[in-house]
DNA sequence: CTTGACGATTAGTCATACTATTGCCCATCC
DNA sequence: GGATGGGCAATAGTATGACTAATCGTCAAG
């Protein structure tokens, strides 16, 4: 279904549909995401929609499937399928959260979500100081190369970045922490697509040597200078992030 | 799907089993979590499938889709259905949890569990103390009172310490925090099914106690004293549930 | 006013046939 | 000998039509 990395790719504006699924499942989602079918409604029934969209049964079902399983909508007989509150969402799973990039967020969105990624990253990265491999840090090292690299290239500094926070979240040893990278993922997409737009000349300096500072730390094995480097980072790009919806 | 409070209800024994469905993607998801299909691997093809379960191809496969919206598994053509690499899997997802919690989880598993949740409810705690309504502080009170009332029925005192958690996620205004409670609510469910099996006469009192100076702190909105009260909180049932993994 | 049965609506399930994708093998060509 | 490309076969993907089961709303009986 959707691939890593994709949420960041996603702002070139390349949609994929592999199947008629993922292109039914995609309408659905974002309909319910952006209001157009909004909370406790109930979705048109199977014959409706299966003319609406053009697909069998079949196809039609597996996408409610879908959307019921990432906890979107709910379904029982006679009433039909009905859209669940938003607190029964899934707000982890990484196509959600490609819905919610697409329906432009508001500033408190943007605010909430750092604010989660701060919470999760920060002990992250503490954890990752103490318990990293060698392995790790050869890979950290090469990520942020990667990184100095591209930084004159987005998407790709946007795609080293994520493998390196994802290292970091791999050297924690904690599979909840590296579930949520979905969540670093859309905040870097939101990130970098409001640096496009907004200082398409960004320059990246900055977050090169935050970065390099994070490795060093985690390197050292000193938890605290981990926690600070990290934070310097989520702090960069949640500035960064709120010029897109504050202008 | 599953219901709220499902998991914690789930200690008593009850599988539900409402269609056809969710019996299949119980027994492959369980299969999945507990290794019995190790990542990797791939799933017998869908004929075996059908045969194995007795059930029709369509059943079979809107079950698979729903793995795959979880992040369990990924099905190619000319290659099968093949298990995806932990990493991949939505460890936010209630069911995902919850087969977890079937396969005995050992004592890392429980300290990576709390160290989340503490990473999680600690900022929760906070900004509910700055963005609660009066309205939320009836209903903790409430909530907090069937705490008191039921405190020699582990389940029900579970629920209600559940809803109460619920509340400060809903009034800290995170979309991300309130759906991340599936793992408070695992997490609850694990410290009761250790009490049960461990301790069975535990008692609530202290428990009870550090609730009321929660919500205390809450009203007061004073977010440091609902941080540490809420540190308290987790502190407890983490020492808790560890009792019942390392005896 | 309450209760219970019935009917209609909607999702759930089944069986079968066909299509599209793609890994693998082998023949072909540099 | 190694790379390249085409075709076979296995598997998931899609379509269709029929039937089953659950349950909401209504209405009549008590």
């Amino acid at each position: 279904m959707t691939e890593p990395g994709s949420l960041i790719r996603q702002i070139s504006g390349r949609t994929a549909a592999r199947n008629f699924h993922s292109f039914v499942i995609s309408e659905l989602g974002t309909g319910i995401v952006s209001g157009r079918y909004p909370v406790g409604s109930i979705l048109p029934n199977d014959a409706a929609m299966m003319d609406q969209y053009s697909v069998s049964r079949t196809v039609l079902r597996e996408a409610l499937k879908t959307l019921e399983a990432k906890g979107l909508v709910e379904a029982r007989p006679k009433v039909g399928t009905k859209v669940t509150p938003r607190s029964r969402w899934n707000m982890f799973d990484t196509e959600v959260l490609s819905w919610h990039f697409e329906t432009k967020s508001d500033r408190s969105f943007v605010q909430n979500l750092f604010d989660v990624r701060r919470s999760l990253e920060l002990p992250g990265a503490d954890q990752a100081a103490g318990l990293r491999t060698g392995e790790h840090i050869r890979m950290m090292k090469y990520w942020a190369y990667q990184m100095d690299l591209s930084r004159d290239q987005s998407e790709a500094f946007a795609l080293a970045e994520l493998e390196l926070h994802r290292l970091i979240m791999d050297a924690s040893q904690n599979p909840f922490l590296r579930s949520a990278c979905s969540m670093v993922e859309l905040s870097l997409a939101v990130a970098i697509s409001a640096s496009i737009e907004v200082v398409p000349d960004f320059d990246r300096s900055e977050q090169i040597r935050q970065h390099a500072a994070l490795v060093a730390a985690v390197e050292n094995a000193d938890s605290s200078a981990a926690r600070l480097a990290m934070a310097a980072i989520i702090d960069t790009e949640r500035d960064l992030a709120l010029l897109a919806v504050s202008t």
